[in-house]
Parts: C-alpha cells; sequence; structure tokens
DNA sequence: CAAAATTATATCGCGTGCGATATAATATAT
DNA sequence: ATATATTATATCGCACGCGATATAATTTTG
C-alpha cells in the first residue's frame, strides 16, 4: 500500500469508531428504550426535562446540538405519546415553553435502571470512562467555541 | 436534585456525548464530501473499496458495524454515481461482489486531503487522539466478542 | 412609525440506520 | 434425493439528522 494513501485508510481514522460507537450504544438503548416507548433521541430530549421540568424548545436544541428540523417532529412525537407539554410563552410568542405532564414524570421513575444498565454493558474502567467523557467534552466545547465567533 | 436521580442527568452520561461528537463530526465531513458527491456514510464504504478494490456486501456489512438494510440501498446509489459496480460471486451466487469503477479510483485521488482537513478541524493532541482512538476500539472489539459468542 | 432585519419554530426532501420480513441460493439432514 | 435449515441480499416502514426554505413574532433601523 502507497504511503500516500496511508490516511484513507480505515483503521486510521478517528471518525468512524466513532460513529460507529455511537450506532452501538444507541442499539444497546433499544430493548430498554422500548419499554418506555421512548427512542434515543427522544429519551435525551425527556433526560433534558426530567432534570428542568419545563424548557425552551431553542434551549432544548442547543443543549442537545440538533436542529429544529430534528426536535420540532420528535417534541410533536412526544406531545401525541402524552409524555409532554407545549405552550407559547407569554412574554414572547416565538418561543414555545416545552413541558412535562404527570405521565412524563412517571416515565421517570421507570428509566432509572437505564443508565445503570448502560454502564454495565459498556465494559469500561473507571479511568477509561473518565478520558473518554473529558476527551469527547473538549471537543464538544471546541466546537460550540467555534460556533460563538 | 435527589441523588437518586443523578445517573439519569445529561451532563453523567458517556453515550450522549459520543452521539453529539459523532453528529458534529460527520457535520464537518459534509462540505468536503459534497466535492466528491459522497455523503459519510458512502465515504467510509468507498475506504474500504479504496484499500481493497473488491469486497463482497457480507464483509463490507461486517467491516463497517452495518446491515444490509442500510448497505444495499447505499450501493445502489454509489453505482448510480458510477463509483462502483455490483456483480455475483461465480462460486456462491449469493454473494455480491462490489468493486471499483474507473471513475471511483479517480475519487481516491480527490479524497487525499480530506483525512488532514478533519484532522486539523478536531484540535486533538497526539495523546489525546491516541486515548480516544483505543478506547474506542475497545469498545467495539467488546462488541465484536460479544456477538461472536 | 413603517420597512428591514433578526429570531424561533415549522415544513420539505433526501439519505441513512435499523427491526422485521421476504426471497433466492446453498448447505445439511434424514 | 428431497425436505429443512442456513446464509446473503433485498425490501418495507419508521424515526431521525440535516440543508434549504417558509412563516410568524419581535427587534432594529432609518
Amino acid at each position: 500500500m502507497d504511503k500516500k494513501y496511508e490516511a484513507l485508510l480505515l483503521k486510521n481514522q478517528l471518525c468512524f469508531p466513532l460513529y460507529a460507537v455511537s450506532n452501538m450504544i444507541i442499539r444497546k438503548y433499544k430493548p430498554l428504550l422500548d419499554e418506555l416507548d421512548l427512542t434515543y433521541t427522544q429519551y435525551i430530549v425527556m433526560m433534558v426535562l426530567w432534570e428542568k421540568e419545563e424548557v425552551n424548545e431553542k434551549t432544548l436544541c442547543d443543549s442537545l446540538f440538533l436542529k429544529s428540523n430534528t426536535i420540532t417532529p420528535l417534541l410533536n412525537k412526544l406531545k401525541d405519546k402524552g409524555y409532554i407539554k407545549k405552550e407559547k410563552a407569554l412574554d414572547d410568542e416565538r418561543n414555545l415553553v416545552i413541558s412535562l405532564t404527570d405521565s412524563g414524570r412517571v416515565l421517570k421513575e421507570k428509566a432509572i435502571n437505564v443508565p445503570e444498565c448502560i454502564s454495565k454493558e459498556l465494559n469500561l474502567s473507571v479511568e477509561e470512562a473518565g478520558l473518554l467523557y473529558t476527551i469527547l467534552y473538549k471537543m464538544i466545547n471546541d466546537e460550540k467555541n467555534k460556533e460563538e465567533e
């Protein structure tokens, strides 16, 4: 193999294992989240709400690094399932305030064991998990800083 | 915040930054790959072919940790674009042999700077990149071993 | 204060990613 | 030899993820 092409080898890419592991973990969540009638993306939206009780759509998009074209239809599905409410903000009618319903709060109890199940399956040492976490958030914060420029 | 719910905080999750960074990097690739008329997934398929010249669909799926329901339509698109050929294997007609066309080989030359462009944008030290790579492949291999059981 | 710019959300179209299922070719078993 | 099981690929339906664009509410500007 010509040295010139070495960077093009799949095994020399950092992005590919990131992509593969991300897909892999979402597959791991599937059976657990099926019990809650949530997809992975719906689950992380619910996590934000379980933490904050209510949040506007813009903040939600920023927290999850997703755009309205992903979030808007997803919120409609969560609303159809009865887990969330959508209301226009009184002070600025462009803002949409998303909040938990009782049913959404009940779901939090059912979700309580999900993180532990996943972390058991991941089989990482505390050090590895810590390193991974640190490096990934460095990348995320780097990107956030670029966007703010 | 009740301690009971701590594991449910987005910031205590390892999976979320993996998912966010994976999305983020694919967005970074977009403008570069647009010039090659490839999506990210199509690009990693082409990387396998640039390395091996030909490969059967099963091996491709296994290499990329994707299933035929993702790969089959994607290969059809790459074929329509003229980058690859699809032929049945002579010895076993269930096997589909994918190979590069001349146009697919030309694309390799155009792609040659993509990895460097991305790695510059990532802004990671050599140590961080190395650690990330090691941990991610540990996770991938762990998963492969589980599947083989 | 009215026109223009900005902001927040929604809609559209396309390409995945995947569970479930179908189909065709080959291997295995009786 | 033939019925059964296995394997490889393809198809279907749904839910993202995102660039482009539309719409409505608010802010800024002249």
